[in-house]
DNA sequence: TTATTTTAACTAATGTAATTAGTAAAGTCA
DNA sequence: TGACTTTACTAATTACATTAGTTAAAATAA
């Protein structure tokens, strides 16, 4: 009966993911809750703000995901694990997703700091590929373009065709790891 | 005195671009054109039709520049000089492409068919690099999703470090490309 | 357990913005 | 000129978000 925050937030991201975006109102979040809208100020400063939460809380789910699925796995491989796992979890989700890419614009420093997050785990994928140092943030911001770009175009073939899609993504990174690879890997001859 | 519908369209997508999309209103833009709101009504179908109709005008603009951009060259160099000018298009009007990124997720048969011009050209430009043309989808999908992904991830230090974003994005388009090209080009060694 | 404090619900009221209906003036065309 | 269309207007409705003030239940401390 007692309703906590995290529950507010909950309701507010299912309906998000069944109703996308726009139908996430705190009339209809109430009545989902089955409580009167005034009531949910309780838990939350505004509705700008409860999208924010939505935000933060999908993209550290995420990055939760993206760190078991990177375990035992390093360079390309771990890279591309990851990858999939980020475009399931859009699959899974496209509403709390499209909240995300709605914090991109209106976003607080929270947001900043939790993207930094996912950045430092990239970051240190990247580096177990043995790739110049020097060039790691070129590096990333390459990897987080594509995984972004490609998986936020694909995402509506992604409903009905989701293993192809997969399968493209993970042959896309292959591409682009094959070009960073090509261009930045270290080469330890030197010290022959 | 008398408003047409263009008029409409301009004066939401200034107010997008100088506010945000959050800020565009049919209040906001009646104020702008000095008439009452109800008689905005007498050139567009409603708030999210206006929102659609700047991102559409905002796709069509850009797939002309990027066509001026592409004229008088082929393979990479076209590539890289599309980017620029997509890039460049972001930088001077945000709010357009925040409402672009409003219509992947609102968006009609119409958004489908100006996106699909979009992809006409960069086949095209695509197919100049002799890539297989068995494999132009799959290059297409990497090629839009590095574009979409890197410059909108790029996007906030654009407009403090433009000149900065712009060689990033042509030395990470670079690397995709040759990513691409040890993959997919063609031998032609074959007929020798 | 009892008293105190906090939490979280409620109703009532306000303000803003989108939208609809109905109307009048100004421009267009026969 | 007279019929018709366009585009503006005012008035009214609706849907929300938000604030203020109140109350009852739950949590906590004595």
């Amino acid at each position: 009966m007692r309703i906590t925050k995290s529950d507010v937030i909950q309701t507010a991201a299912d309906i998000a993911d069944k109703n996308g975006l726009s139908n996430v109102s705190l009339k209809a979040v109430a009545e989902s809750l089955n409580i009167r809208t005034p009531s949910l100020y309780n838990h939350i400063d505004s509705l700008e703000a409860l999208l924010r939460e939505i935000a933060h809380n999908g993209m550290k789910t995420m990055n939760e995901r993206m760190m078991q699925a990177a375990i035992g796995k390093i360079g390309d491989d771990a890279i591309k694990s990851v990858g999939i796992t980020y475009l399931n979890y859009m699959i899974e989700h496209p509403g709390i997703y499209e909240t995300i890419q709605w914090a991109t614009w209106h976003g607080t420093e929270e947001t900043g700091k939790i993207f930094d997050n996912y950045l430092s785990l990239l970051k240190t994928l990247a580096l177990s590929c043995n790739f110049n140092p020097v060039n790691i943030d070129e590096i990333l911001n390459l990897l987080t373009g594509v995984l972004h770009g490609y998986t936020t175009l694909q995402l509506r073939y992604a409903f009905t065709k989701p293993d192809e899609v997969r399968t493209a993504l993970s042959s896309a990174l292959d591409t682009v790891l094959a070009g960073i690879h090509q261009k930045y890997d270290q080469h330890e001859k030197e010290h022959l």
